[in-house]
RNA sequence: GCUGCCGUAGCUCAGUGGUAGAGCGCGUCAUUGGUAAUGACGAGGUCGGGAGUUCAAUCCUCCCCGGCAGCACCA
């Protein structure tokens, strides 16, 4: 809030500066003012004022005694409020080429801006380059932002007499105590909160649009789809350059693109949201499944497999009939017709079954299965669990969001008093887990409790206490996300970010008492009497695939040796080798490498080319000499060079290197 | 699902109201080479599907399907 504050005329106050100095000036001075006080070069550079931590515009009046830092152009926080000017230097571009178009909201967002426009016609990406044009007029022009405070009723009377309904909706909504704050830039005004620079021309030129797409009001989808156009605004040239060529090489990464090109696998329209695994694609997923097996065994987790298909009873039970339904792929259990061009089903279908979106309810009934005593307790039950799920069309993406995919999923059957050393445990292993598969970029989110929620404060303080902790113990640092928790219990959401950006969750960790009572499952407790489990929900991977993909984008496709498809390739520089070739790649073979042999009549520029691009960590090439030494000529993956040395014992290294990580 | 854009050979893409073209890949032949593309020749496409306009549609219009981006959804 950039309080005017009420102070007696002509009183002065003290500006304490970053470096501690304190300076004494009267009572309306502004922030440009004080940075001319210091010098003429600062009040050229600066472009906003930090008043007792808070941003505010250089030309606000300061009524009391503050302590201020003035914000140039070189400095992070400059990033923002040139990417929110940027909006509205874009939002005003707009209305003058589309007279009509009604703007709502345009806030700057990581590496850019947006702006939302209400327009019977949509933009199209065409639009862009003459919007821009018409921005960089304007930046040109130089219009200071000045700032004013108008009264509600104005305000909603002056949008509502433009034809802005939108905006008129914003103010309208605006809790009583705000003020209404409208910012000109020339002829142009817009409702906004601020700050804003001095003037449009500092936005500078190192701006671009990038995209358009729809976006609902407000973010609802019950609402209007308005146009949304997107652009980037850097500080300089050099940084929007190198923002642009960074957009460009996360896009060689792309799981979909580097899939195809490295043969792992496929997806097509019969199929849409399920993945043809290629042999070298499912060698990866092996090799990814076996590791986490070993994992899994030595954390003391049991393995099962449940039925895929099961009736809808069962699913009215576990609630998912009721509640998510929409997402479950659902079966008619009735004999299908067999009449050429009849229809599929001679008879109404009565009974249904629904394809598993989840593995828990599953698992609830195997932990019925005989009685349980306290002492089985905790159970930690692991699938690798096949699930469907009938995600929206426009949801699907690459691996990364599919209609058929598996998790590593587990259930952890505990008491109460189990839920903190399990969720200590948990973390412990998604760590080590990650740290194993080389992740660095992750983001831990601790979702609390949501308005609407069942049990008890108390029980809600101990669950998001026992995740902090385990959090904690892990030395995971995390974020919290207030209210996002499930209305059952906390969770802990573990997110990922692929090559484009975007950030996807993988692991997972939730509390849910409320599964075990639904489906009724118990355990004999020290006193005689049944006992509800607890249920803890975790996945490490997430799904299976989604983590393929990142693991893809993550490694530009160069796997670690172990989860390389193909580990090494023998290319032989003439025929003469053949025969030798053929031996090491046997040799190879027999010390469990994954290898290929290539004999082919190329050349071995060719070969090594080829080899390189397909991303094979290691070459050996073989010619006369190597086959006369009995040696092998190894060149690694990235490198220029190589080295030569016997057969043995490079092979012998390369195995080394080639063990998983456990 | 919504908005916009897109759909031409296995891949990347060019192109035209008169039923198509390049590079890579693939095949054959020649070449036997020393670490990121040897050369020649050849095969390969109902131009996403359907309907309409037209003497004529890959091209224009409409519908459908699919892809991409964002939104919504999801975790």
């Amino acid at each position: 809030m950039q309080e005017v504050h009420a102070a007696a005329p002509g009183r002065s106050i003290a500006i304490t500066l970053p470096d501690g100095a304190v300076r004494t000036y009267g009572t309306g001075i502004t922030g440009l003012e004080i940075a001319e006080s210091i010098s003429k070069s600062l009040a050229k550079a600066v472009i906003a004022v930090r008043i007792n931590g808070e941003i505010c515009d250089l030309s606000l009046p300061i009524e009391r005694d503050a302590r201020i830092s003035l914000i140039k152009r070189e400095e992070d926080a400059a990033l923002e409020m040139i990417r929110h000017d940027a909006a509205h230097v874009m939002a005003e571009a707009v209305q003058s080429l589309f007279p009509g178009t009604q703007v709502t909201i345009g806030p700057s967002i990581e590496n850019g801006f947006y702006y939302d426009f209400a327009r019977n016609e949509p933009f199209s990406t065409e639009d862009l380059a003459a919007i821009e044009k018409e921005m960089r007029k304007i930046v040109e022009k130089g219009a200071p932002f000045t700032r004013e405070v108008w009264s509600r009723e104005q305000a909603i009377k002056f949008f509502t007499d433009k034809g802005e309904m939108y905006k008129a909706e914003l103010i309208r909504d605006l809790p009583e105590s705000e003020d209404i704050k409208i910012y000109r830039q020339g002829e142009w005004l817009d409702l906004c909160r601020g700050p804003h620079m001095p003037s449009t021309k500092h936005v500078g030129t190192a701006f671009k649009l990038l995209k358009v797409a729809g976006a609902y009001w407000r973010g609802d989808s019950n609402r209007a789809m308005l146009t949304r156009i997107y652009g980037t605004a850097w500080r300089n040239d050099k940084e929007l350059q190198d923002y642009l060529t960074q957009i460009e090489e996360a896009e060689k990464r792309d799981h979909r693109k580097l899939g195809r090109e490295m043969n792992l696998f496929h997806m097509q329209d019969e199929a849409q949201g399920s993945v043809f695994w290629h042999e070298k694609g499912y060698t990866i997923w092996l090799a990814l499944e076996a590791y986490m097996r070993r994992r899994l065994r030595d954390a003391d987790y049991i393995e099962v497999k449940t039925p895929q298909l099961m009736d809808s009873r069962f699913w009215e039970q576990s609630g998912h009939w009721g509640k998510y339904r929409e997402n479950m792929f659902v079966v008619p259990d009735v004999v299908p017709n067999t009449e050429e061009g009849g229809k599929v089903f001679k008879e109404e279908p009565k009974h249904f079954l629904a394809l598993k979106p989840m593995n828990c309810p599953a698992h609830v009934q195997i932990f019925k299965q005989g009685i349980k005593s306290y002492r089985d307790l905790p159970i930690r039950m692991a699938e690798f669990g096949c699930c469907h799920r009938n995600e929206a069309h426009g949801a699907l993406h690459g691996l990364m969001r599919v209609r058929q995919f598996t998790q590593d999923d587990a259930h952890i059957f505990c008491r109460e008093s189990q839920i903190k050393s399990e969720s200590i445990a948990f973390c412990e292993l998604l760590s080590k887990i990650y740290r194993d598969l080389g992740f660095e970029d992750l983001k831990v989110k601790l979702a609390t409790r949501p308005e609407k929620r069942v049990g008890t404060e108390e029980s809600w303080d101990y669950a998001e206490n026992a995740l902090k902790e385990a959090l904690e113990a892990a030395g995971l640092p995390y974020e919290l996300a207030p209210g996002d928790g499930a209305f059952y219990g906390p969770k802990l959401e573990f997110h990922i970010r692929d090559a484009i950006g975007r950030s996807w969750t993988c692991g997972t960790l939730q509390l849910d008492p409320n599964l075990p009572e639904r489906l009724d499952a118990s355990y004999i407790a020290e006193d005689g009497q049944r006992h509800r489990p607890l249920m803890l929900h975790r996945a490490i991977l997430g799904s299976i695939e989604r983590f393929i993909g990142i693991m893809i984008e993550n490694y530009a496709g160069k796997l670690p040796l172990w989860l390389s498809p193909v580990q090494c390739v023998v290319a032989t520089i003439t025929e003469s080798a053949d025969d030798y070739a053929q031996e090491v790649y046997d040799m190879l073979r027999k010390a469990g490498l994954r290898a290929e042999l290539d004999v082919r009549n190329e050349k071995i520029n060719y070969k090594v080319r080829e080899h390189s691009v397909a991303k094979v960590p290691a070459l050996f090439v073989v010619g006369a000499r190597e086959g006369t030494d009995r040696t092998v000529a190894v060149r690694r993956l990235g490198s220029q060079d190589q080295a030569v040395m016997p057969v043995a014992e490079a092979i012998a290294a390369l195995a080394e290197e080639a063990k998983p990580p456990y």
